[in-house]
DNA sequence: GAAAGATTTGACTGATCGGTCAACTCTGGT
DNA sequence: ACCAGAGTTGACCGATCAGTCAAATCTTTC
């Protein structure tokens, strides 16, 4: 019961919010699962919007760390968004193992959720999704170089393309309460980019 | 101010939850943008989610709708599908002029919200998708008939794809407000599909 | 060990939440 | 003219909401 009550407070509130959304999860309940009183909450977190905030910031980091592993440049390009989604199926069905019920993508859900709300929100929720894409479309250039994805591709606009439909999936994985779902991402990709390999 | 009480709160409740979840509207709002007191509203409404479930399903006919003009059969199969593409931007882009902000799928934001409260509300945002899928897996397999799309496509399956695609883009679009994102879907579902044509 | 600051407590506020209720008015049918 | 029932009112309930605050308690530093 020491420094970590903010980590404590954090980790709570995001076991919370997955299966629900921010809107629909108090205050009181975080502090009451985080075994902590009103008082400090508002003494780490100026609001309930920054908590919202600092949620999506934490669902960044550790989505980045899985990021970072899957697109290590110890295998092909494209394979590499294969890794990640695999990746990204395995810790969604960790979550539904925790919370009994298939949460929505974990970065998509929460940003689209704040990004409704304007200012500094909206900002936060575009640099998320934004750093996201970036790894796909640096993979898909590598690819292009390498002649696995046709010239006239932009890599921007494809990075989206497959962003969006990996957070269609995941919606769908929610509401059919199946992970699975999202692993037909893996060769819907291949056919997005028009990949030879 | 006559019999169509009811259906000026359930029009008033889309406008609200367009933009924003269901659980960050109140029956107050609700009550008070219809011109209303609470006891109306629950005279033709049991409770809140019940308010939540009538308003996915008048978001359904509406979409009925578009989709049934959409998918008339006087162009060819995966002509439809581009169709409803674009009658679904117009209706997006309309919703941002009516409410200053691009809202999330009309049937799949909110299905994800309902569905997470399990029980009847779950398995009428199951049907509404599915009912939604339908549409596709007839054209795509009508496309198949014609050589349009190859043999060894599962219609089904890749109505999934085809609606999972759409739904992410539209996510997409509500968090960068820019509702011409979903636009994407029509070449990608081509590639998709491997179609021909 | 004392001063200084960080952290925690727990009671509190005023607003708002979803929902209830008994009484009232309106309406169509006979 | 009367009735029955649909629709409406507005006050009300207990619970909960996000957020506040002064006082108490730890930690750190010197």
């Amino acid at each position: 019961m020491a420094r970590d009550t903010r980590e404590r407070i954090l980790a709570v509130a995001r076991d919370l919010v997955h299966g629900a959304s921010l809107a629909e999860v108090s205050t009181e309940d975080v502090c009451r699962a985080a075994g902590v009183h009103k008082g400090s909450l508002y003494h780490f977190f100026p609001s309930k919007e920054a908590l919202g905030g600092a949620v999506l910031e934490h669902n960044w980091d550790m989505m980045r760390a899985v990021l970072e592993e899957s697109f290590a440049d110890d295998v092909a390009p494209l394979d590499r968004i294969d890794r990640f989604v695999e990746s990204f199926v395995r810790m969604l069905t960790l979550m539904r193992e925790r919370f009994g019920v298939t949460p929505g993508c974990p970065l998509g859900t929460l940003a689209s959720e704040v990004a409704a709300h304007g200012g500094e929100a909206r900002a936060q929720a575009g640099r998320v999704l934004s750093g996201w894409m970036g790894y796909f479309s640096t993979a898909i250039s590598e690819a292009k170089g390498r002649g696995d994805v046709p010239a006239d591709v932009d890599p921007g606009e494809a990075a989206t393309r497959v962003l969006a439909l990996m957070q269609g999936l995941a919606l769908l994985a929610k509401a059919h309460d199946d992970p699975g779902l999202v692993l037909l991402a893996r060769s819907d990709i291949r056919l997005l980019l028009r990949a030879s390999r």
